[in-house]
DNA sequence: ATTACTAGTAGACGAGTAA
DNA sequence: TTTACTCGTCTACTAGTAA
C-alpha cells in the first residue's frame, strides 16, 4: 500500500518537486511511473488526499510538489537505504584459496604500488598474495561496492612497461587485516589477490582449495 | 511491476540478507511486507525465477540472500535517494518578511554565539537578524533536514542566563550568502532568524511582509 | 512447525470519454 | 491540449488446505 507512494513521490522528487512547484501533467507522470495517464492521474489524487503533495491546479497544467510529509517519507526509505549501505560497513564474499600463478605477486611487488599500499592502507604487503576464487553467487558483489568505495591505487610505468590502475579495499580474513586488490577497469574478476603484512597461508594454515570468508569493508 | 520487488529485496536487505543467508519464513517476511504468508511465499519464487535472490532451502527453514543483480537493483534505488537529498545540496522555503521583535537581534548578538558564527559559518554576523515567517506548506522541511545535516552552534551560560544550543544552515536569499539560526530542540518553527554580514533589509531592499525565497544549503 | 498449491475475491489498471 | 470520471478486465491478494 505504501511503497505505491513512495515510488511515485520519489519520481517526483527526481524531477524537482521536493523543492518547489514543477509543472508535470499527468501524461508525464504516468510515463514516468510506466504507467497510464489514467492511473498516473488517480496516483495524483490519492497523494493529495494523503498530504504527500500539494497542488496549485493552474488553467493549463497542474504544477505540485512535496509537502513536508511527503519528504519525511522518503527520507524514511533513505535512511533504510543508508543502514543497509552504510551502517553494515562491511560485505562478505566467500570463495575457496587458490594456487597463485605467481603474476599478482610479481605485479604487487612493483615499487610503484607498494609505495601507495603503505600509505593508504599503511601496510608494507609481504611479497605474495593470497588468490581466492570467488564463488560464482558472489562475483558481482565486487561490481557493486565499484562504483561507490574503495581506495584507488593509481597505475604507473616502470621499465617501459605500464602498470594499469587497481582499487584496495581493506578487508578481513577471519579477523586479521588484509586488503584485496582487483583491476580497476574491468567488471568480471572471478579471483581475488589478497595482500596482507603476514604470510596469509602460513599464519593461518591455508592450503590450496580451502573455503575462506572475506570480509570487506566498505 | 519493479518496485513491489525491490521493495521485498530491501527489508530482505535489512535483515541481513544482502551480506550472507539468512533464515527467513515466508511468514517472517509477510510481516515484514505486511503481507500474508502465501503471498509472501509467491513473492520469494518471484525473485528467485527474476534471479534477484538465491535460496538454500533446508529441512526446517529457508535460507535466502539476494544475488549481485538483487543488491544492484537496490543499489540503483539508492542512488536516485542519494541525487535526491544529496546532490540537489540544498532546499528551497517560501515565506515573507517580518518585522523582529528585538529578540532574534539580542541573541544573535550574545559573544557566546558570535565567536561560534565566525569561527564556524565563516563571518561575523551584522548585529541583527531578518525575520522571515514560513509559509504553512514549507512549515516542517526544516524538520526534515534537521536531522542529516547543519552547523551545530552550542549552547552556553551568560551572566546567569543559559543559551541554548541553535542550529545554524549556511543559506542564499537572492544569491546573497547568509545563514539561517533555528533552534535545536523544537521541531515547530514557523519563523526564522537570519543572519548575515551585511543589513539585509537594507542591501536587498526589503520591507515588512515582502516575499523571499530562501535556500538552505543542505 | 514449514512451503506452496488452488480457488475465490477485492482492487488496481487502462480504454473510452466528458468537461 | 488538459484532468478525471465510469466501467470492464485482469492481476494480485488472501483463505483454505495439502504435503
Amino acid at each position: 500500500m505504501d511503497e505505491k507512494y513512495t515510488f511515485a513521490l520519489r519520481k517526483i522528487a527526481l524531477i524537482g518537486g521536493i523543492d518547489d512547484y514543477i509543472a508535470v501533467s499527468s501524461r508525464e507522470l504516468g510515463d514516468a511511473l510506466e504507467m497510464s495517464q489514467q492511473s498516473a492521474s488517480k496516483r495524483i489524487l490519492e497523494l493529495l488526499d494523503n498530504e504527500y503533495i500539494v497542488r496549485d491546479l493552474g488553467a493549463r497544467k497542474q504544477r505540485i510538489k512535496l509537502t513536508p510529509l511527503g519528504i519525511e517519507a522518503l527520507k524514511k526509505e533513505y535512511n533504510e537505504y543508508k543502514r543497509i549501505f552504510e551502517l553494515t560497513g562491511h560485505v562478505t564474499v566467500h570463495g575457496a584459496v587458490k594456487d597463485g600463478m605467481g603474476e599478482g605477486g610479481y605485479y604487487i611487488c612493483q615499487k610503484g604500488y607498494v609505495e601507495q599500499f603503505e600509505k593508504k592502507l599503511g601496510f608494507k604487503p609481504f611479497s605474495g598474495t593470497l588468490n581466492v576464487a570467488i564463488d560464482k553467487d558472489d562475483i558481482g558483489k565486487l561490481d557493486v561496492i565499484k562504483g561507490t568505495s574503495g581506495i584507488p591505487i593509481n597505475g604507473f610505468t616502470s621499465e617501459g612497461r605500464s602498470f594499469g590502475e587497481v582499487i584496495a579495499y581493506k578487508a578481513k580474513i577471519k579477523n586479521l587485516d588484509c586488503a584485496i586488490v582487483v583491476p580497476a577497469r574491468s567488471h568480471y574478476v572471478d579471483i581475488i589477490e589478497i595482500i596482507c603484512p603476514y604470510h596469509l597461508r602460513r599464519t593461518l594454515s591455508l592450503n590450496t582449495d580451502d573455503r575462506v570468508d572475506v570480509k570487506i569493508l566498505i
